[in-house]
DNA sequence: CCATGGTAAGCAAGCGCTTAGTCACACCGC
DNA sequence: GCGGTGTGACTAAGCGCTTGCTTACCATGG
């Protein structure tokens, strides 16, 4: 039990300057947030930012490494709790959307601020994002030869339902009329019948 | 025939910042754009910017503003075209989509940099956006009612397919797999098999 | 002769990041 | 147990530069 306490303890420093470099990331974007607003959100001195991170881009790099490996893990672990394709695409879809709906402050950081990258980092980060890519395409290739979907070009179908599943976090609100978990489930119906099932 | 020339003329100075403003602001994001990169591509000084704009800021707010009317005004043509919700659906979703390809730049700034405007400039493009929602939500209710479509929730399945077209702006590269209309035509059946048809 | 559209120069504020130093604390030989 | 010492986390201060924007001025066509 160490490091646990009744109340939620204050979080180490580093948590703390990630937590705050997200939101302020997510909500003013990578140039429009200053190394300042990062650090006394974290409740530090402005220096204190570069005892943990060497740049502003690379902290950003580092939270947006992290997301899309936790991502990639996830639509992982959604395919392998089955064996036939169509369990396999509507858990994946179910996860995924539920994760950015959920998530949709660190999503939006992980899909609209890659721009803000250097080259080598961003190219580190879409090498992962292939891999997403590869794991619900190769689900949907699987399921078109068993003959359970049905689409003309299963690339473009799969990349289509990626994209619907990131583009919840630019319009998902917290306050808003449906949770997570209703999002997530229509969203698995609408992406099989996408697949022509 | 007044202001036409045999080789493209060199246009005018508002439409040179305007253009140089959308292909910054693309790239690099509105905070990551200075007045100076802007005014120099369009070949002035940067005062000149001034000339022609209150701020950076307006001048964000006047292309998302008529970047959105176009689409509005895009939208409801597709919809005049026809009278039964089927082709008048997917009409929206080919003419949305490939537009969103074609002008994925413009698409960009429009969706991505609206944070950045003021909270009255904000709200003022949000309401050209419920109208644009509101073409194909009412096209779709129309479309259940009539019995051609099927979908437990309208809404959230209306709202799914503009969604679906607003990310093809972030993913889509001219030098890419497909066309804008080879996107567009696949995407009229995507939309087309998320209403049950 | 003046409205329009442009420029050169620069101001005040804010930027990312560095430097030099403080402080708490683990670890050491004795 | 104890002073000495090294180490890692953190800060106060500030450097050099860039930012959005303004001011004062100039050219030119109607």
């Amino acid at each position: 039990m160490a490091g646990m306490s009744a109340s939620t303890p204050l979080p180490d420093a580093r948590t703390r300057l990630a937590r705050a470099a997200v939101d302020a990331f997510a909500a003013r974007g990578f140039h429009g947030t200053t190394t300042r607003d990062i650090s006394t959100t974290a409740g530090m001195s402005p220096a204190a930012l570069y005892v943990h991170h060497r740049s502003k881009e690379e902290l950003l790099f580092e939270l947006a490494h992290a997301g899309h490996l936790r991502v990639l893990e996830l639509v992982r672990s959604s395919v392998a709790r089955s064996g036939d394709p169509l369990t396999q695409a509507g858990d994946l879809v179910e996860d995924f959307v539920r994760d950015h709906a959920v998530s949709h402050t660190g999503a939006r950081v992980i899909n609209y601020e890659l721009a803000a990258l250097s080259e080598e980092h961003r190219s580190e980060i879409l090498a992962v994002r292939h891999e997403i890519d590869l794991v619900l395409r190769e689900v949907v290739e699987r399921g078109v030869e068993a003959g359970v979907f049905s689409t003309p070009d299963p690339h473009m179908t799969s990349l289509a339902i990626l994209s619907l599943g990131i583009d919840v976090a630019r319009w998902y609100r917290d306050e808003g009329r449906w949770t997570p978990d209703e999002v997530a489930a229509h969203y698995r119906l609408l992406a099989l019948r996408m697949l022509g099932t």
